[in-house]
DNA sequence: GATGAATGAGACTTCATTCAT
DNA sequence: CATGAATGAAGTCTCATTCAT
């Protein structure tokens, strides 16, 4: 290669070093909309301006694509965690509000519809389900535990499987996010996420409260 | 002829009448591991025993059939529905825990299957999630609201949005069937309902309680 | 048998009698309006007040039926040409007016549509083309055609191959039974087949005559 | 590369332009011969040299195909219609003629197979009907009725109706062609039409005249 | 690398036809 | 004989995928 590496490239080299990246937001798009079995590389292609073929030359496979959008989205989220990483050690008090008001905004971002498919299509693909229990849910899961596990051991909450209190604590937000998800288009009266946020804190503290810091 | 002519009808009418229940048993089956995309109709026939026209007999196309599955889900769970439907007199301290058990029981039933589906199609049947919603997740949630508002109205419980509430109390138990279903293959510790049930009931009770009984 | 063969059969027994011929009839329309291939048995069986496999019990096969159709066609007009038969002795001035008159009142009557129907299939049953052709059309045409040659005998109309003439004769108002078939729901302005009638009556006379006649 | 740049284009780009008319041309041959229930699009694959899927590429369904077939053969005949337009003028006893031996000519061609193929499906399309009514069959009775009506006012024709005198004059060529075309293959005897056409003229000639200018 | 063109494989669906009652 | 039920065979159409340019 001739090339300098870091001088600007020709516009025409960046565009083609961004085509993948086109593609899997395009093939996200798709994917959420309609689901694996249900969206057709043409509309991908389309939605990314380029031809069908210019799928194929960057993934093999309609299965490919379909991981590639799932690892993408899980690096994305992967980032987000990290934020929240750091927080373990605050009270459980000042976390579990913060946590809950950032899975509200979420919510109302795309990863709902994208937790739709992957719900949807675990079972055809129970690779993928592993890579984002793995690499999301466990890891937010593990962070939600060990939060919980120390307070437990400050004697702030109660005693219990700090597993099942991660549940109790998160599983609220995740219902509301899959109701506006999965009954958005049906009337249904939906749920306001941020004020389940808030008002679920409060609950779900005061009943995991031994009263010791009250 | 040695057949008396009032007692069983013959082998082939019972058949019929057997049939499409039948054929929509075994569609339950292909459509709730494979989703509605990846479920081919030979492979619901094969698992009924009939051929794939006996299916198009029953029931003119695939959605169809899929429909018909959804429905049959729903009317399955709207009896089970009627029988907690007595309750909201009772109080909550005493509701919730049964309601979280049933709920613990249901989740290692089939109910998990046919709620992934739906998730996963919702965006393709929006009807069908209507359908859905409207006659067993609003019926459901009704009855929960309404007992935590009278449960408000008595002064046992702290004031609020009893929808949300009802989320909080529900929620977890749906997170835990969800987490079951979708990551049941993945080497993923899986919790266990039973327990989170009985855990998730006092803390939430605790959460939402005023004292006034205590 | 134990049944009498002239006393009046009991009512069931005259419909099982007639069930061939109901059928038939039912085909008859069927076929007429959509052409062998988009005909369905079914229709055929739901207009004729039977089931689908009554229709089978009298005829093996949908080609069976077909055949019967065209033949029961074939008979009826059959009956209608022995009428006329008895008449190529008059004189062509007589004779012409009366056929194509004839032929305008056929016109309006079903027979366009199994025309139209039998031109469309007759290159996949041949057989019933031929069957059509001798029964029906050479023998038309037969007759005709002698009526004309007797009257070139008789020297009141020009030399010329008498089929040829037949054709002259004949023609327009085939065209004109067929111009109404094909285009009647086109909103064509279709011709009026008696006027032709009369008016080709003349205009033919007069261009045969040799004005040894007139 | 040998290839020069500006020159032939390169095969496949040749290819792909011949391709809906290679596909129309076979399909012709397949609608003609066995009408448009019985032709598999298979056939028509093969007698083009493409896959089955090729078809589809350039014609969405079947019926689309048959529609291009039917609108392809209308407008070769209607170029040769052209030919005919500029002949009004002439009086009608050179027009006819010419007319009739050109129709003589036509119904050698594939044309008979076409109009037996409208003709047997014109109830299932009659859109395409309307087509093949207005740019063909109109057209070239527009052009006949106002050649005899300018003979009328010159005097030389008979008084009438003059679109059924169109029937006169071309409906026994119409009734030769179709002849040919439902039972060529009867071993009936079938009429020579070009001196059908010879013979007809005169007669409908002799038939119209006045006497004016005989 | 990008693409227009082509296709293999396979899906759903239809319907004439069979068969047990 | 009449029929409800079932099916084999076949057809149209879709779509991920390949390939020559």
């Amino acid at each position: 290669m001739t090339k300098t590496r870091s001088t600007a490239p020709p516009r025409r080299e960046r565009r083609k070093q961004d085509r993948p990246a086109e593609i899997v937001a395009a093939a996200l798009q798709v994917f959420a909309d309609k689901g694996f079995g249900a969206a057709k590389i043409i509309d991908v292609a389309q939605l990314a301006g380029v031809s069908k073929a210019t799928v194929f030359v960057y993934f093999p496979t309609k299965e490919d694509l379909f991981r590639a959008v799932a690892r993408t989205v899980v690096s994305v989220n992967f980032e987000r965690l990290r934020t929240t990483e750091a927080a373990p050690a605050m009270p459980l008090a000042t976390f579990v509000p913060l946590l809950l008001q950032q899975a509200a905004t979420l919510g109302e971002s795309r990863i709902g519809s994208i937790a739709r498919m992957l719900i949807g299509e675990s079972r055809s693909f129970p690779d993928l389900a592993k890579v984002w229990h793995d690499e999301v849910v466990a890891v937010m899961l593990g962070i939600l535990t060990s939060t919980v596990a120390r307070a437990q051991a400050r004697g702030e909450v109660r005693a219990g499987d700090p597993r099942l209190i991660a549940f109790s604590i998160f599983g609220p937000m995740m219902a509301g996010v899959l109701f506006r998800e999965v009954f958005g288009n049906s009337e249904a009266e939906l749920p306001d996420l941020r004020a389940l946020a808030r008002q679920h804190s409060e609950i779900v503290l005061a009943g995991l409260s031994t009263g010791a810091d009250a």
